[in-house]
DNA sequence: GATTTCACGTA
DNA sequence: CGTACGTGAAATCC
């Protein structure tokens, strides 16, 4: 908007600096917010800082001027921007790009800035209660500081744990310095990471994680359409209207127990919750089982008649205990949406996560996940996307051959020349470290017909057994070695084995998320001008909440995104990414649903 | 009261 | 004796 009034017009001096951004591509601008107090930014060039009055506009203006890259210590800033109203297209998350350089997911500033900086992290200085000991050090540090007792940095060099639990906001001169570090911060991240040649894929990888930092962060914010009608009647289908007091709630949940309990031997007090009840139970019925969980009861079911009531309990046990009235209280608003909290990264692979049960709510509830008046739903998953995965990150020419169609496992069989079934069960055991079994013949053509790729799994399962560090493809870390410091512990083979086992899908699943995840912020970013907003990520599928009228081009725009990701994260691979795209009115209604 | 175990939902 | 996560209830451990 030429002639417009912005703030930057109030501040010459700081327009300036970032005209000087602006002309580096992906400039970075450090950002510490904290609208109650001020704001302020930070360029190559120096810092500035403004109080509470303008602080949210200023960044506006900013973001329309130069659109920089935000550097920010954490993602609370990111959500401090969206509950402002504040959505910025690009991001530089000095905590995600941490937890992506290091591994882990403790990632507070203190500890950032001591890594960035190279710094031990076992010699990390501790807030908290003071003992004479640490009353000590402080005495020692202000005096050795001199000049700048108040300021962020100890005479050793780490962050003062009162600046990184929170300090940094006391005032606008602290959220100046605070800007200044992050900068200076990002800057080093970026050496680390041009640094490591092994993972070209890493710069991007960190871009893109920080973007979807932003995009979780808006998701927390806006939620899920949900209707509540359709909700409560899903609900009531399994466990009854909503009691109307906690006696009425009693009397359904002993009604409901009553249904499998008439199968119970009589005389005997049966709580159905506690699963050592449950197995006693079923031992005096005759039914020895080592455990009782849903898939060994399932072969029961023809046995006895408890078995299959059992099975209908649990299954309206968690609607009512996790996915009932309360959860639908706490976590679906007023305003029709499904709120959780979401995490773009979860420390060891590298998914998102959410919370409030997004990620894990029962199938039959998705048709109550409805769009909203005059909109739809794009929904969009990838097909297959492990195995093209693992043959586009170890270089598999003969599996990457096989993505070039729609369904990888055809291929894959007839080159084994077993069934698709099998071959499956081979590709995923093989990712997921199956050893035993009898996909053992399965498992030793497949090496042979595909040993670029098994190799490369093989050694990421040697490298997690060995409590070696794992990088995937995107160049995440993903621990295995033990802290600096502390000695290996000691171990049974299982324990081994299970670590290679999660170093083995780590790879996979580490390197899906990225490729996830870059789709994701392109298509955040490509279909924002539609209106569009993404409203749902689960590990391979996307739900994009729309105006009707742009549902067909938000949908071609998804799988051109796809393109593009695919190019972005891996230039020039030969294998081959599918999605199923659908423009639907509620979640349940994908096909093949 | 905090932590662990079991179970089950999603991918 | 294939992976990951979040959640809730019971069991267990202070």
């Amino acid at each position: 908007m030429p002639g417009a009034h912005s703030e930057l017009d109030d501040h010459p001096e700081l327009a300036a600096a970032l005209e000087r951004c602006r002309a580096v591509p992906g400039g970075l601008v450090g950002l510490a917010l904290e609208p109650s107090v001020g704001v302020a930014v930070a360029t190559a060039h120096g810092s500035f800082a403004t109080g509470a009055e303008d602080s949210c506009r200023l960044v506006a203006s900013i973001e329309q001027a130069v659109r920089p890259r935000w550097v920010t210590w954490t993602s609370a800033t990111a959500l401090t921007m969206v509950r402002a109203g504040l959505r910025v297209a690009r991001g530089w998350n000095l905590a995600t790009v941490h937890c992506l350089l290091a591994g882990g997911a403790d990632a507070g500033p203190d500890r950032v800035w001591a890594q960035a900086h190279g710094l031990a992290l076992d010699g990390l200085p501790r807030a908290g209660p003071r003992d004479l000991f640490s009353s000590w050090q402080d005495d020692e540090a202000d005096r050795v500081d001199g000049p700048d007792p108040d300021g962020p940095l100890g005479p050793d060099g780490y962050l003062r744990p009162e600046w990184a639990a929170g300090g940094w906001r006391a005032s606008t001169e602290r959220l100046r310095r605070w800007s200044a570090l992050a900068i200076e911060v990002a800057g080093l991240q970026q050496l680390a990471l041009a640094a490591m040649t092994s993972r070209p894929a890493a710069a991007m990888t960190a871009r893109s994680e920080s973007a979807a930092e932003l995009l979780c962060a808006e998701m927390t914010v806006d939620g899920l359409p949900m209707a509540r009608a359709v909700a409560e009647r899903v609900v009531a289908g399994f466990i009854g209207p909503r009691p109307s007091d906690d006696a009425a709630a009693a009397a359904a949940r002993a009604e409901r127990d009553a249904a499998v309990l008439r199968f119970a031997p009589p005389g005997r007090d049966v709580d159905l919750r506690s699963p050592a009840q449950v197995k006693e139970m079923l031992h005096v019925l005759g039914l020895d089982v080592a455990d009782t969980r849903t898939g060994r009861l399932r072969t029961l079911e023809h046995r006895h008649p408890v078995v299959a009531a059992l099975l209908a309990w649990r299954r309206a046990e968690r609607i009512a205990t996790t996915f009932g009235y309360e959860w639908l209280d706490e976590h679906l608003g007023p305003d029709g949406r499904l709120r959780g909290t979401w995490t773009s990264c979860d420390g060891a692979a590298g998914r998102m996560t959410a919370s409030g049960g997004l990620h894990n709510m029962p199938a039959e509830l998705r048709p109550a996940v409805v769009a909203e008046p005059g909109h739809v739903f794009v929904r969009a998953d990838l097909g297959q996307i492990e195995p093209r995965v693992l043959a586009a990150v170890s270089g598999d020419e003969a599996l990457a051959r096989a993505t070039l169609g729609g369904d990888l496992y055809a291929p894959v069989a007839e080159r084994l020349g077993i069934d698709r079934q099998a071959a499956k069960v081979a590709v995923l055991g093989a990712m997921y470290g199956q050893t035993s079994g009898n996909g053992a013949i399965a498992l030793r053509r497949l090496t042979g017909a595909y040993p670029v790729a098994m190799a490369y799994l093989d050694r990421a399962a040697r490298f997690a057994e060995q409590g070696r560090d794992l990088r995937t493809y995107g160049g995440r870390c993903v621990r295995f070695a033990p802290a600096p410091g502390a000695e290996a512990a000691v171990e049974d083979r299982r324990a081994v084995a299970a670590r290679g086992r999660y170093g083995r899908n780590a790879v996979v699943q580490g390197a899906a998320a990225e490729l996830f995840k870059i789709w994701a912020v392109t298509v955040r970013e490509r279909s924002a001008h539609l209106g569009a907003r993404i409203v749902l990520c689960l590990h391979d599928e996307l739900l994009v909440h729309v105006p009707s009228e742009h549902g067909d081009a938000a949908a071609r725009l998804v799988s051109s995104c796809l393109d593009e990701a695919v190019r972005r994260w891996a230039p020039g691979t030969a294998v081959r990414f599918v999605a199923e795209i659908g423009v639907i009115a509620t979640w349940a209604d994908a096909k093949g649903a």
